[in-house]
This record gives structure tokens, sequence and C-alpha cells, in this order.
DNA sequence: TAGCATCTACTACGACACGTCGTAGATGGC
DNA sequence: GCCATCTACGACGTGTCGTAGTAGATGCTA
């Protein structure tokens, strides 16, 4: 159910619904409940707008995936050891955008 | 139940259990139902020594990690943004840990 | 060879997450 | 005041996890 996700913007339930009605087929309260779950663990933010509530995506998926990346380096036991199998498994590609993540890092901290 | 990871050799249920049995108090078919679920997720091996089965991990501690880090980097969107956020996480220490994870990958490239 | 200890296979059960949905009640426009 | 709309809450099936028990196979030992 993730892939609510995709949209940009805060959406009721209905919309959401409707958007989805193209794929699947859900009941509406269906998408209800997965919006409201959504928004006890803090997935989703979500504000009055009338008689609904409007949700928006509290981050974005990247950050989502940032934050799952992080807790398995935590539970790695040797950091150093699980990074250097990370790089390996990752493509060529992939370890490039690392590189270049690594060093847009670094001109954060001499400017800021 | 993963702190089974801790021990380097192929164990039996009866090792593990009574390894165990200082910390925690558990049934040894309790031990014994874990190794194979384990075993059955492919993250144990297991070998026939006599009448037992002897368990090793298939995989580090650090691959599991490693492969739980790539696992949540595949299902990002956009990776470079995933990974921007991932290294804006990491700690100073992580970062550097990082970087020489990296350029010892170039090490392998050039040589291998 | 019979018996006892040891080990496995299979099943079970409570708790919890998830995807799915329904019912009941609140809310607000006409 | 009525009807459509929306929410809150509960529920059910399925799957995983931690825990454990029972039944049956296996093998040592007297």
């Amino acid at each position: 159910m993730e892939q609510l996700w995709a949209s940009p913007a805060a959406l009721t339930v209905r919309e959401v619904h409707e958007q989805l009605a193209g794929t699947r087929e859900l009941a509406y309260t269906t998408v209800m409940t997965v919006l409201d779950r959504l928004a006890k663990k803090k997935l989703t933010e979500r504000e009055r707008d009338g008689k609904a509530w409007r949700y928006r995506a509290a981050a974005p998926r990247e950050e989502l995936a940032a934050d799952l990346m992080r807790d398995a380096l935590d539970r790695a036991g040797d950091r150093r050891e699980a990074l250097v199998r990370f790089v390996g498994q990752v493509s060529d590609e992939e370890a490039a955008l690392l590189r270049e993540a690594l060093s847009k890092l670094d001109d954060q901290e001499q400017t800021g």
C-alpha cells in the first residue's frame, strides 16, 4: 500500500481511493484504515479539511529508505565490515552515487 | 534470537541451548524450532553430526546487514536521493568508514 | 535385545503486523 | 430534518515470531 507515496500533495481518503480505483478494487474503508494506520505510525501526517482528513507523506520514500539503511547498519555489529560488504554489493553506478553523496557532504561541512 | 550469531562455529541444538541457559531460560525445543526456522529461511545451514544437526550461520551478521541495506535502497525510487539522505544521517565516523570502503573497492577493481 | 536417553519433526498458541472490509455514529449541506 | 459523506473502531484471514509440548525415530548400554 505504500505506493500511495507516489502522490506528491496532501490527499483526502476519497482522492486516494479514486486514484487507486483504476488499478485495484479497494473498499473506501480499506484505504481509510491504511491511511489511518500509517498516521499512527507517523508515516503520514494529516490535517483537517472540512469534515475530512487530508493526508500527506511525513517523509519522502527516500527518507524512509535511508532510515531503513541506518537501522540495518545499526544492527550490524562491526559497522566497518558491514559497510565494506554493502559497497561490495552495490552496482558501479550506485557506488558513484555514493561517492557523489559523500563529497556533497564534505561541501556542506565546509560551507555550513 | 539472532544473538546465536555471536557463535563462530557450527553448533548443535544442545550446545546453543546450554550456551543460552546462562542468560535466558528457554526450552530445548524452543531453540530447536528457532534454528529450524532460520534454516528454512536460509539464514543457517545445517549438517548431520550423528543423530543431531549442527547449525552454522549461513552468512555473518554483517552480510545480513548489508543485504538489508541493499533491500532498503532498492525500494527507494530515487536511489541518488536515498543515498544522499543516508550519508546525511550517518555519523562522521561512519562516513569515514564508507569512504574507506569505497576506496578499498577501487583498489580491487584496479587489481582484479 | 530391551530400555532409556537423546534428538527431530510436527503442531500449537498467543501476540502482533498487514491487508481487507463492515457497522455505527458524527457531521454538514440542502 | 434528511441524506450523503466521513470517521472511529472492530473484525477476520494470513503470516511471522517467540515459546513450548507431544510423538516418534535413533542409538547407546546393560
